[in-house]
DNA sequence: AGCACGCCGACT
DNA sequence: GTCGGCGTGCTC
């Protein structure tokens, strides 16, 4: 009897294995469809990952019960970007699907188009005069943007222009807007009569820029280019210069961008340049816009297509380029779950794709400085600000003879004060929320602390309250201290808020814009914010991480910097990498093109070498520095890393599971083990966190242990009261 | 991860 | 006498 044909499917479960089944009646599935199959007493959607000959040891097979999509839903070159990806991170194929794929695509969803839902203007609408409307002043806006586009507008696009659906609901309900379901856009990549997929001219390059848009395009194949530019330096017009090289042969391109870098602001610059539609994929869309989007990149309607780390899984109909832009980012990388790095997989895409790839930043991490420099990838070097803008100076404020309740140094505030009276704006640059980082008692030394966490509780003054920052733990702020009942109750270190009171009360005419997560939870606040700012004239700006990424701003020439001292001190090998990349950013957010922006950076270590060179703005030198570094003792890039954290709500579970994990690897295998130690933060939300770090001289000695690793713990009886994960190439240790 | 099976404590 | 606690094992 000739061997039984069967499909092994890719199912949603975190198993790092496929499942084999019988073939559905009907014709026989090809890698890459859905398909629904009993597994255990449940019903499940999985993917058909192979084709194969049934071998059965024992197990049985039972037959899938359809087949849901007629053609492949993933192509050969995602599939095998997932399965790299899986194999790579040692992550169950399934679940690397589910990251892979929209939501709607997830479930018994027929696969198709859903076709775009636009709003337009009925008949009557045409007719209706926006001076009926003064007592709606957002359905009479409504009314007039959609007067201008009489071709309809689609959700996002409405979104964009600050429109929100109750206004549109309401028109709809007076009978002047309808929502249908779009014709489909055209497919860009066809052979359609070539034409210029600009809307507006570039701008002229400056003869590094010309450089590297040339190098870009004048590879067709699989190039990956580290495009090394300082703040200024017109990366941006790279990118769209070496986009439109692609575009106009009718090739998509993708574009990465940081969580926090899709604004409205960057969107607008690749929509204003081009012809071409640009598909945005941010965590604002619905499930829907999601999928649509998905169908667009893949059938070819969208020409460019930007989103931040998720949007590598995007199919592509007839990619030409991947660009990922702030390539340093720490957000390219996932913290939970598939822990993947969407940076590494724009590069290996590229590669299976033979095409180019470009990693743009101002402070390259230092794994991709190594890559450039051992010839792995190109680099392409912007060493000069575009047009007469000079790069910002850098000076370090000593602090060391700063009382411990002034956050600011006499000289911050005298240069807070002359940019004040400059008409000109200023940021406050702390990354720290709230009033201040705990509270203490001075009479018997309590502290605020969680009982959840190792951690101190902040004061949120205007709140009342104390919050854990780590488990989002709250309670009121107590008058008397719960440990002596003392009255004397002071509060330590200071967050955004006291910031702002403080300089309230020094600058008491000064106009005062704070930004954080607490200052912008309610929605458009962020975008009022931003507006004020950008309005201009004198202004104060006290923000977290959230100012410094992503914005930039015309009006302003200074920064202080309040906690450089922390990434620095940090337990995380990576803490002055990631210091360095922050201040850079922050300076390079001042100045304008006439006038060279400051930043200082008040230190207790003002004689750091390394705080050194940075104030000299002198990257390479600083990078080159914590590479000699890490060299000496073997870390990334030289080494490999591979983390496994455990936690468990007893407090030796987690370490005994990792102990006698870490006692099942050889002990000449060339690997070096580092604890299992307790975290850093050991307690978190409840439970004690331990971590087992490997580091390995190559990458294939660091893969070769982890199958095994993980088969141990998987067999291990404590197994089952962690909670555990592993993260290959951890950015974050802590 | 789910989900069933299985074996010991306080209830209609 | 049963409902339900979560330990253990399995999923083609």
């Amino acid at each position: 009897m000739a061997q039984q044909k069967v499909i092994r499917v890719a199912v949603p479960v975190p198993l790092r294995q496929l499942f084999d089944y019988l073939p559905p009646p009907g014709p026989m599935p090809e890698p890459g469809s859905r398909c629904e199959v009993d597994f255990g007493n449940r019903r499940l959607i999985g993917i058909v990952w192979e084709t194969g000959d049934a071998v059965h040891e024992g197990g049985r097979i039972r037959a899938a019960r359809r087949l849901l999509d007629p053609a492949p839903l993933l192509d050969a070159d995602l599939r095998k970007l997932c399965q790299r990806a899986a194999t790579y991170y040692q992550h169950p194929i399934g679940e690397v699907l589910q990251t892979a794929l929209p939501v709607l695509l997830r479930q018994d969803n027929d696969g198709e188009p859903p076709g775009e839902l636009i709003w337009r203007l009925t008949a009557q609408g045409r007719f209706a005069e926006p001076e009926q409307l003064t007592r709606a002043p957002r359905q009479q806006q409504a009314l007039i943007v959609l007067r201008e586009h009489p071709d309809g507008l689609s959700r996002p696009m409405l979104t964009s222009l600050g429109l929100s659906s109750p206004p549109l609901r309401a028109l709809e309900k007076k009978g002047w807007a309808e929502l249908v379901t779009d014709a489909p856009a055209p497919d860009i990549t066809a052979n359609s009569a070539p034409r210029s997929p600009l809307a507006q001219p570039h701008l002229a390059p400056g003869p590094e820029q010309d450089a590297a848009i040339r190098a870009i395009c004048a590879s067709d194949h699989f190039v990956p280019f580290l495009l090394d530019g300082v703040t200024g330096s017109g990366k941006t017009e790279v990118y769209l210069q070496a986009m439109a090289h692609q575009l106009a042969s009718g090739r998509q391109v993708l574009v990465l961008v940081p969580e926090i870098g899709l604004t409205p602001q960057t969107i607008r610059r690749f929509r204003d340049r081009f012809s071409v539609p640009v598909t945005v994929l941010h965590s604002g869309l619905s499930d829907r816009e999601r999928l649509q989007a998905w169908h667009d990149a893949r059938d070819g309607r969208a020409g460019i297509v930007l989103g931040t780390r998720s949007a590598i899984f995007t199919p592509l109909r007839k990619p030409g380029l991947i660009i990922v832009d702030e390539a340093h980012d720490n957000s390219f990388k996932q913290q939970d779950g598939f822990r993947y790095s969407a940076r590494d997989l724009a590069v290996w895409r590229a590669q299976m794709l033979d095409i180019p790839v470009v990693l743009g930043t101002a402070t390259p991490a230092l794994e991709t400085l190594h890559q450039a420099e051992t010839g792995r990838y190109r680099h392409l070097r912007l060493t000069h600000r575009a047009g007469p803008a000079k790069p910002p100076n850098i000076y370090i404020e000593d602090c060391r003879g700063l009382p411990a309740d002034a956050p600011l140094s006499p000289r911050s505030l005298e240069a807070l004060e002359k940019t004040l009276q400059a008409d000109r704006q200023a940021l406050v640059f702390i990354n720290r929320r709230g009033y201040a980082p705990m509270l203490m008692c001075s009479d018997c030394g309590w502290q605020s602390e969680c009982d959840r966490c190792d951690a101190h509780m902040t004061w949120h003054r205007a709140a009342g309250e104390l919050r854990c920052h780590h488990c989002d733990h709250r309670r009121p702020v107590p008058r008397r201290c719960p440990q002596c009942g003392s009255l004397h109750l002071r509060d330590m270190g200071a967050g955004t808020e006291k910031l702002e009171a403080v300089l309230a009360s020094r600058f008491p005419d000064a106009r005062l814009i704070r930004i954080d997560r607490d200052s912008t939870r309610r929605k458009g606040s962020l975008d009022a914010s931003l507006k004020e700012i950008r309005r201009g004239g004198a202004a104060l700006l006290v923000g977290t991480q959230m100012l410094a990424k992503g914005h930039h701003f015309e009006h302003l020439d200074l920064a202080v910097m309040l906690d450089a001292d922390a990434g620095f001190l940090s337990a995380d090998f990576r803490g002055p990498e990631h210091a360095a990349q922050l201040i850079l950013q922050v300076a390079g957010r001042t100045g304008r093109s006439d006038h060279a922006g400051r930043l200082l950076i008040q230190t207790r270590h003002p004689d750091n070498p390394l705080l050194q060179l940075l104030s000299r703005g002198d990257y390479q030198r600083f990078a080159h520095q914590i590479l000699e570094e890490r060299k000496q003792i073997g870390l990334p890039p030289y080494g490999h890393l591979a983390l496994i954290r455990a936690e468990a709500l007893a407090a030796n579970t987690a370490m005994t599971l990792l102990q006698d994990i870490s006692q099942s690897l050889p002990l000449d295998s060339g690997l070096m083990l580092l604890g299992p130690a307790p975290a850093p933060m050991e307690r978190r939300q409840g439970r004690y966190r331990t971590q087992l770090l490997l580091l390995a001289p190559t990458r294939g000695l660091l893969h070769r242990h982890l199958p095994g690793l993980l088969e141990a713990i998987g067999a291990h009886p404590l197994q089952r009261k962690c909670r555990w994960h592993l993260d290959v190439d951890p950015t974050d240790l802590l």
